[in-house]
DNA sequence: CGGCAACTAA
């Protein structure tokens, strides 16, 4: 009965107030209704305001009160301003109700205002304020608590509360260790509210076993104790532990709530328990969740992790009202796991839908542009970004720039690049890589050094795509210096950087580093694994790629597709007939990989080796749709050893067929027909490159002598040390002629003299490179060669005679693989 | 008059 009247009374009140007609319009100052504005209230305002009579304090507060319940904020205001008129009449009380309003009504500054000219102040209306600013935390607030501390008054639980959220919300939860300290003091330890809140201060900074120690202290656990105890086990990892205290948390009776919910779907998803996963968002929608935005969200995340996303699908379409984060999640995740097109669907869809896009929806379907290169839709998000100015976004930004350099158009990106105002790593990283794919490889290796020069951190990304571009330039040099660069910053223990560094050290013929940046990394995965079997197997170490093979199988890494090409290339280097056919068998059995393309043409080069062009030929007409030209070169290869001329001139049209420019098949035919001594054939052949224009691709050698690169061409005279290099080449042809050497007419195709041919094998761009090699670094050190094309059949021969004579190590990388010349003999087994 | 726990992302 009481309480009915006390409420009638409270209604009176605040329709007495608001009928004032004045209050609500004032025809001088145009002062309509106080909510219109947030800005401080003018003096004129506050004037216009006629006196309410008979409101004392008591009343007062009451009717603020009400407007904190009904959200009126401008009853409030026009409260304000008559308390202001009459200089006074509320009590603290009173005064912090009102500030209550403008915290709630986040009018901030008002807030405040209000706060410094309160003629007096205690715990609450400091609370009050500090928890208005939370949102926006920063070193202002933390003056509050002090100010708070010294003016002396009262410590009470709500003071640490509100304090450990603001230290959570600045991101300095470690700082709670000393707040802490007083609340052990003052005794709030076992307040579950405080508790709590210091559990979860602990917990953001990765203090598990304090939050641990906190919570045990708690005397009264409630429901919200337990769920932040889980959060905090299901955040820092430790998921089997949120699950034990969920059970805990059931067995006394708690019921999880939303907030439960979400931290166990985290926890499933970190024990890849996606089966306990859906039991529990059975129980989701039992007790109604389903909806709610964090919960929903965790679902879609661990359907999406466990890649079921027809699954996430379906929770996502459930949701009623689905804000910007459900659509951007989705489109996310459609873009990163190649549904692209399904991604930009989503997109237009959302265009049509309340949700507003922002800078993460934007940058993931840009990404979904970059990947598909459909550049028409990423020009058209560019023309909408810029206009809603999102491209501020460095995120954005470098999605554009990543959409550009995958459509081609690296100049775009560069463009971009530069204007940006918002760079950041990725950004420089978007660039590298762009122009890495793009083939630029010098490019790509100078914007890192201008990287350098801006102080830009590298991250794995920059190291592993600068390092293939140095292992495509085959710049050992550059490498090893990136390397110690990846030493410096503590990034060689990271598997990308270091299977970059295998690769690197593998294709600048430097194995033996190769193995080593393989035994650091601790965690190896399949790229490691391949990286090394592949390397192994380039250089001819076809044993050594087959004990890293059955090395790799010992652990828990499965192999893929392409382990299966290092293996496979290795057997047919090495000439392991029963061993290739059981490692392809076994792939496509034990491992259920199907057979691609490069499988097939390592088994034709492994059959076509050993002499077994039948067994060849039957693989061939296996391959389900049309063999590669790669196959088809294998058995062109295999037939030119074994000196089969119809199936050599066979596979050479079908090589010829689908790639009509190709010299070595040219020169490859001629020496087949050469060694069968069918010279009208060699004519024809001859003739045939003349009429058909084949482009003959310069041969070019290189080789890195103290960080610069010395290229040599067939013949070439330009080199500062050429009379050296000449005079070396002279010593050499005496001493390997001495050694038994005959030269090889044939390879030369020219229509010239046996005295002209054999001075031009003698001017190789190969040779060449190698005396130079020899003229310019000490005795003993190995010397390594690039070339552009497959290395001349002579010069191999001379490169096997001279390993001999001068004792060193020759490692000739051609355009196929590694050689490496060691006393006489050369790791390739003449079969290349 | 004031308090504790949860979601995406290049």
């Amino acid at each position: 009965m009481i309480i009915r009247l006390y409420s009638r009374y409270r209604t009176r009140v605040t329709t007495n107030l608001l009928s004032i007609p004045s209050l609500n319009h004032c025809s001088q100052c145009g002062f309509s209704s106080p909510l219109s504005t947030s800005t401080q209230l003018t003096r004129q305002q506050v004037n216009c305001i006629p006196q309410i009579p008979n409101l004392d304090a008591h009343t007062g507060a009451r009717f603020l009160q009400n407007c904190i319940i009904n959200g009126d904020l401008a009853s409030g205001k026009t409260l304000h301003c008559h308390f202001l008129k009459a200089g006074g009449g509320l009590d603290l009380f009173g005064w912090n109700i009102l500030l209550n309003l403008y915290v709630k009504s986040e009018l901030l500054s008002d807030a405040r205002n209000l706060f410094d000219e309160m003629p007096s102040r205690n715990t609450v209306s400091f609370v009050t304020i500090i928890q208005g600013f939370s949102e926006f935390p920063d070193v202002e607030s933390v003056k509050l608590f002090v100010r708070l501390h010294r003016e002396g008054h009262e410590l009470n639980a709500y003071v640490f509360t509100t304090v450990l959220k603001l230290l959570v919300n600045m991101e300095c939860g470690e700082l709670a260790a000393n707040v802490h300290g007083i609340i052990y003091k003052l005794g709030h330890c076992s307040n579950a509210f405080v508790g709590t809140a210091l559990l979860d201060a602990y917990s953001s900074c990765g203090c598990v076993r304090m939050a641990r120690e906190v919570f045990d202290c708690i005397s009264c656990k409630d429901m919200v104790s337990w769920t932040g105890m889980i959060t905090c086990y299901a955040e820092n990892g430790y998921f089997k532990d949120a699950f034990c205290f969920f059970s805990q948390m059931r067995m006394l009776g708690f019921n999880p709530n939303n907030f439960t919910l979400a931290s166990l779907f985290k926890a499933c998803l970190g024990l890849e328990e996606i089966e306990v996963g859906k039991s529990l968002h059975a129980c989701v929608i039992k007790t109604c969740y389903e909806t709610d935005p964090y919960v929903s969200v965790s679902l879609l995340d661990l359907y999406t992790k466990s890649s079921d996303i027809e699954a996430a699908r379906r929770v996502f379409e459930e949701i009623p009202k689905k804000d910007v984060i459900p659509w951007s999640f989705m489109i996310a995740r459609y873009s990163q796991s190649d549904r692209c097109e399904e991604a930009v669907r989503l997109f237009c869809r959302m265009r049509r839908e309340p949700a507003v896009p922002n800078q993460f929806t934007f940058a993931s379907v840009l990404q979904a542009c970059a990947t598909m290169g459909n550049l028409t839709l990423g020009k058209q998000i560019h023309c909408h970004v810029q206009k809603v100015g999102l491209d501020l976004f460095v995120h954005v930004s470098n999605a554009l720039m990543d959409v550009y350099a995958k459509c081609g158009l690296i100049n775009n990106s560069i463009e971009l690049f530069r204007e940006s105002e918002n760079k950041n790593e990725v950004s420089w990283n978007t660039l590298i890589v762009g122009n890495v794919n793009l083939l630029n490889w010098d490019m790509a290796l100078t914007l890192f050094s201008d990287m350098l020069n801006d102080h830009v951190q590298s991250t794995e990304v920059t190291y592993s795509s600068v390092l293939c571009a140095c292992a495509n330039l085959t710049v050992l040099e550059t490498g090893a210096q990136i390397h110690s660069l990846t030493i410096k910053t503590l990034f060689e223990n990271n598997v990308i950087v270091a299977n970059a560094l295998i690769d690197m050290y593998a294709k600048c013929g430097n194995i033996k580093h190769a193995r080593l940046a393989f035994n650091m990394i601790r965690q190896k995965d399949v790229v490691s694994w391949n990286a090394m079997i592949s390397g192994y197997s380039m250089h001819g170490l076809g044993n050594e790629a087959l004990r890293m093979f059955n090395m790799m199988r010992k652990t828990n890494v499965k192999p893929d597709q392409l382990t299966f090409v290092g293996v496979l290339s290795a057997c047919s280097n090495v000439g392991l007939l029963n061993e290739g056919e059981a490692y392809f068998t076994s792939m496509v059995n034990d491992y259920s990989i199907e057979p691609c393309m490069e499988h097939y043409t390592c088994m034709v080069s492994l059959f076509g080796k050993l002499g077994q062009l039948v067994k060849a030929v039957d693989l061939i007409n296996q391959i389900p749709g049309e063999p590669s030209v790669m196959v088809w070169r294998a058995l062109l290869g295999a037939c030119v050893i074994h000196k089969d001329l119809e199936l050599g001139e066979l596979s050479a049209k079908r090589v010829l067929e689908l790639e009509p420019q190709d010299e070595s098949t040219y020169v490859l035919l001629s020496n087949m027909y050469a060694s069968a001594k069918r010279w009208d054939n060699v004519a024809l052949v001859r003739k045939n490159m003349k009429r058909k224009r084949v482009k003959k691709e310069p041969g070019l050698s290189w080789i890195e002598n103290q960080g610069i690169v010395h290229y040599f061409t067939v013949g070439d005279s330009s080199h500062e040390d050429i009379r050296l290099i000449y005079g070396m080449l002279e010593w050499l042809n005496l001493r390997i002629k001495k050694a038994g050497y005959v030269c090889n007419h044939d390879v030369i195709l020219l229509d010239v003299e046996d005295d002209e041919k054999a001075r031009l094998l003698w001017v190789h761009s190969e040779r060449l490179a190698l005396a130079f090699g020899l003229v310019s670094t000490p005795s003993g050190c190995p010397i390594r060669i690039m070339k552009n094309l497959r290395i001349c059949l002579d010069c191999h021969v001379v490169f096997k005679f001279i390993s001999k004579i001068v004792k060193r190590e020759i490692v000739v990388r051609d355009i196929n693989r590694f050689h490496h010349f060691e006393d006489g003999v050369c790791s390739c087994g003449d079969y290349w």
